[in-house]
DNA sequence: ACAAAAATTAAACAACCGTTTAATTTAAAC
DNA sequence: GTTTAAATTAAACGGTTGTTTAATTTTTGT
């Protein structure tokens, strides 16, 4: 009659409508918030029943634990490859901060989602599992720094679990006010705003890392 | 019969009830959104009837904009005090992070409001006095730089505009995971938290934005 | 081809939403 | 003290919310 569902964090199926109905909720998620999205907008943009959101996850609450869990579930692993790769210190410090960006780029709707409506009230499933990917992050930016720390290139007094705040606050305080850049920076096209954050905007944070990483007052 | 409500954005009188609901309303907009906190929760915390709100400020749409003008009218007068004061360089820009955290930090809740809430659609009038206030804001901070570049202190190729993202940026993202820093860094009660705000994390931007400003690679 | 399971649907559910009304109480003006 | 305006209230408005039900269609396994 009704299927198994999947109470764990371990969602392994995830079939082609699933999939459908997380793709938009992310969509409307981010631009109109987890309260201001009815599961009859989702429905409708999906172009499926009302029911089947319950049906499928069993509730809009659990509708967002799914796609928390589906949009982060890699980033985990890329962190760690490139904890493997061999490269000067600098040059790892910047593809961590190249693979945040793009990251985040890619997933600007539920990263939207994950850091304002998820602190609230008894999320708190969603929450512990934004807490461990967050505390993994951290592991990875810790031994990476330790590397140029052991290789004398960066300084020893850097308060490491500050550095993401800098790196990824950065680039989400300027997506944040796109609409106020987009018009500060003559950014005009869709190309030309992701154009500027892949170029200049990297690069800024960037330097800004390095330079804190490696300056000596 | 009804009292004339001002429509336009001066909106002097505030009497003690219409400030009640002020502070009531910013409390649960941060804590729980815009769309997630509805006029009866306002009003039952405030201890109004439901209709006092209408009364006062029209719709829920105005409550937001009245609560923005409230909040953030005076932050310019105190950039355009610092512009004024007679001082290096490198410490203005320091007393600028500190003006900024400090004042977000009191306005916390408006502040996570104004960026995940004013985005969308047609929430055009508030949206219109943020981007003025945030372009009163950039004139401040680059004629502070200006100061220091004339001085020959701060280097000449750095992107103003991203200064703000990466001060406000950082602040933010940290406050916005305060429950993942507090387990992190043990911040046991809220005293503590805002001591290390106040210390370690703005210790932390001004040297980061210092090592921006003034090294070369 | 047939039975069991899964998917899909329209309809209904009670609860809540923002706002308005109309009546009443309180305060101010003269 | 009377008149007029402002403040406050309970009740009702129509609409929307997330979720459930029960019936139907589609798919699957044998």
């Amino acid at each position: 009659m009704y299927p198994v569902r999947n109470n764990t964090m371990s969602n392994i199926e995830l079939n082609d409508k699933k999939i459908q109905i997380l793709e938009v909720a992310e969509k409307l998620f981010s631009e109109k918030g987890f309260e201001g999205t009815s599961i009859r907008d989702i429905s409708k943009h999906a172009k499926i029943n009302i029911a089947m959101v319950s049906y499928y996850f069993g509730s809009k609450e659990r509708l967002l634990e799914a796609l928390i869990i589906y949009k982060t579930s890699d980033l985990k692993l890329q962190l760690e490859n490139l904890l493997q790769e061999n490269l000067e210190p600098i040059e790892k410090v910047n593809k961590l901060i190249e693979i945040y960006i793009n990251r985040i780029s890619c997933n600007k709707g539920i990263f939207r989602v994950l850091h304002f409506e998820i602190n609230s009230e008894k999320r708190e499933k969603s929450m512990i599992a934004f807490t461990e990917l967050k505390k993994g992050n951290l592991k990875s930016v810790e031994s990476i720094i330790a590397q140029g720390q052991a290789k004398g290139v960066f300084r020893k007094d850097v308060i490491i679990p500050l550095l993401t705040p800098t790196i990824i606050g950065t680039f989400f305080h300027f997506h944040m006010n796109k609409p106020f850049f987009v018009e500060l920076l003559n950014l005009k096209t869709e190309e030309m705003y992701n154009n500027y954050i892949k170029t200049s905007l990297t690069k800024h944070i960037q330097q800004t890392i390095k330079a804190l990483l490696v300056y000596e007052n």
